[in-house]
DNA sequence: CTGAAAGCGCTTACAG
DNA sequence: CTGAAAGCGCTTACAG
């Protein structure tokens, strides 16, 4: 490693001062042609990049954002979530010259958002994910620390977050099943404590009560993500006096279970039993049958997150609340008989 | 946010000089007992931190280390050794009070390292995989920056490196493969130019050299990782004149597909056909038959890589090379009738 | 449009 | 064991 550059070096290597070398780097208007060209001709020449750290003690700026792995265990997300809108986050804010700083929440997010934030190594956070009453989000807004949810806020609608429109989501497909006959619809996997497991469920009753049909406890099954948890659920429905006819799986692993259980007993898909998920995967599609699915774009997900964060952090006037990202309803033989 | 608190304020705070405070954080021993406890009481009082930016300035480095995203496109990995690995290398460093700063490879890999490098962000780099010949691995050998790779480095061996014992894992299972009587051991998905890859295949090759078996190229499907490339290789396999009595395949998500042929085709598992494969998933527990893996532990590879990051940027004399992770083979109904 | 100077908040030889 | 001073490499009022 050669010795690295400062912009004194450069300064004199094109004869001006240095506040002027900064000012060509930031591209300010105040400065002539001329000397603009002169200068980016040294800096291209040498490849000369200001150092990030002394360039963010000066701006008082640390210019990086921070976001906290989940723990997996959790079985919340589909399992390319954390990744894919990890990517989204980093392309959105690498354009805007922005780091984006990861930690394990050690032992709690909590702390480690606390962390971050105590040593100024950031200007803002995405949060991943939330739980109803989550103390991140509590302690963030009391703070007044910027931050951008991937989720949605029960407690406080002015959170900035972005999310999948769940609720509409999880209507279109009992919608859809509906308009395919089916009347007796199950919903199966992920817990209430969820906020989008909630939203969904919300969808799900909405198009039963807009039709007219009843609200059977019996058929929710919302107590568990596993996919062992999938495949018990599709059983005891399965055995069930009144079987339903349908049903909408929260999650494409959890929905292994609940195909596992179907093809067990022969009950025929989608003559008897209608099947649609939450997620894409390579299950879905290989599926005999092929599953209808909603797909989430998680990628979008994170590059929105990441512009709507710096908004915030420009202080440019933006909408409170929620941004919904948009989901796709992919129709496969699970629902439709062809 | 109230107005942070500097080292200069806390110095006031309890009679000393900055210096002092610094020292004190520091936990240099050249402070009196009493000094660094008044001192200490003021700090936890007050719950200061030093910046980041400025103390990374001062001290001429960044204590951060980087990660460029892998792009999942390549589906050469199982999904969750990002997210896990990431985690290792999180816990590992910021107990040391390094920072992981994420980037996307955008264009390439290599830019997003050179630009990681030239904004002087980053003290290290942990690379999460890496190909024959690969240009990163070069670029950084060569501008002797620090870095450790997740994989095995074919053209130098003196790279840091951490990884499984692929050849060892290979080898490992079509010994139990023989010693359960198996004598046509055909391999499955990937490609060649993952080194992991071609690793294992060395292992499996050498099992049967040591056995006098001969090296039947037509086992050896190695030109795609997709789980349709698992049913259409296993499909081929199964309709040949000279059919394997047993299978070994490079993932769990390939494997997906390779079961589905079996089953199609009703071939007995284990009896007619042995079949083992590498990643641990809720489709290799709960498939039936349950399937025999070796499982790699993704956390423990990010993990023993940023110790090792962190040993090279202290410059501790450590040894030159690859260092393993241990694999664990489990045994089921898939390989052992019982 | 440009420069000299002060400052961002730390660390660390140097001196005592 | 402790402090005053210089310095890390930038940015940005201020003055011209």
């Amino acid at each position: 490693m050669e010795k690295k550059l400062t912009i004194r070096d450069i300064a004199k290597l094109s004869g001006v001062s240095a506040s002027t070398v900064s000012r060509v780097l930031d591209d300010s208007d105040r400065i002539s042609a001329e000397t603009k060209k002169s200068v980016l001709e040294v800096v291209n020449q040498y490849g000369y990049k200001p150092q990030a750290a002394a360039r963010n003690l000066a701006r008082q700026k640390t210019s990086a954002i921070g976001i906290i792995i989940p723990q997996n265990d959790m079985n919340i997300y589909s399992s390319s979530f954390f990744q894919e809108a990890l990517h989204g986050v980093s392309n959105s804010l690498s354009q805007n010259g922005y780091d984006v700083l990861i930690s394990s929440g050690n032992p709690t997010e909590l702390d480690a958002i606390k962390r971050l934030i105590s040593t100024s190594r950031i200007d803002g956070i995405i949060l991943l994910r939330s739980v109803v009453n989550d103390a991140s989000i509590q302690y963030l807004t009391e703070s007044k620390f910027p931050f951008v949810l991937i989720g949605t806020c029960l407690e406080n609608p002015d959170v900035y977050s972005v999310d999948n429109d769940n609720q509409r989501a999880a209507y279109d497909i009992a919608y859809h099943m509906y308009m395919t006959g089916k009347r007796k619809m199950a919903i199966i996997g992920g817990t209430k404590s969820s906020v989008f497991i909630q939203k969904r469920l919300e969808g799900y009753e909405k198009l039963l009560v807009e039709k007219g049909l009843p609200i059977n406890q019996d058929y929710i099954k919302l107590e568990n993500a596993s996919e062992d948890y999938g495949y018990q659920s599709m059983l005891e429905l399965l055995k069930s006096p009144s079987r339903p006819d349908s049903v909408l799986v929260m999650d494409d692993s959890i929905c292994v279970g609940v195909m596992k259980a179907i093809n067990e007993s022969g009950v025929k898909i989608p003559e008897e039993i209608a099947v649609a998920c939450f997620n894409e995967s390579s299950f879905t599609k290989y599926s005999r049958p092929a599953l209808t699915t909603i797909s989430l774009n998680f990628y979008d997900l994170g590059y929105c997150a990441a512009k709507t964060l710096l908004s915030v952090l420009n202080n440019e006037p933006i909408q409170k609340g929620c941004r919904y990202v948009d989901h796709l309803l992919t129709i496969r033989e699970s629902t439709v008989s062809n």
